[in-house]
DNA sequence: CAGGATCCTAGGCGATACTG
DNA sequence: CAGTATCGCCTAGGATCCTG
């Protein structure tokens, strides 16, 4: 089992550094929403309803990091910021969308299943 | 944005279920270990190098639970347990194999992207 | 409105010891 | 070999207050 480096991070696999980009709690649920179009800070502060202020502050700087998002200022008053997905970030979707289908299936399937 | 209840908890999103199955760190590295195979407990040990014996304990008796593997003992001296995965646990493999492959194109293109 | 800084605690997790 | 059980650390993360 071959090892995997990526900025100074040693993973076993291309499944760790996948779950160490966008793995977590709200990652996905963040992008996933940024498909289609631009949100406000509030407005996924208040979408992600058990999201904290500090966790979601901390997950925007992350996937900004990742360069997955761009962060937006606006220099109004009040400050306006917007967060949108970047074309790297749109290349995550296709998975987060295999995981939410299998999602959906496995609630379907889980108590039938032979 | 409509709730999502399973097993007596409610969810954001198909997504967010997605991820209490079969998120966290290790779930997945293991669902796609027993691909192809059955895998013996210490041969799990040791190939996920940094699991606890604790924790990989723990992430087996969830994925047990949640009906994705299959736990077989064989009554003989010593122990020999086999984990084996389910035909719903098979049902994961695209997806873990759809962020697999985004993990590596993420390496790839990280920073050379636009 | 967006988010930085601080304080503080529950519980996740590793380490270790023990068992059939 | 493949686990349970127990202890205790330590940090992830919630609550709260403050700012441009």
């Amino acid at each position: 089992m071959p090892e995997f480096v990526f900025e100074g991070q040693t993973f076993q696999s291309p499944v760790e550094l996948a779950l160490h980009a966008i793995g977590g709690k709200w990652k996905m649920p963040i992008l996933w929403r940024l498909n289609q179009r631009s949100w406000r800070y509030n407005e996924l502060h208040r979408d992600l309803k058990r999201v904290s202020h500090k966790m979601l502050t901390q997950q925007l700087r992350e996937l900004e990091e990742a360069r997955l998002l761009t962060r937006t200022v606006h220099p109004v008053v009040p400050p306006h910021v917007d967060y949108t997905i970047s074309a790297l970030g749109r290349t995550a979707l296709p998975a987060i969308e295999a995981l939410r289908q299998w999602g959906l299936d496995y609630r379907a399937t889980r108590d039938t299943a032979p």
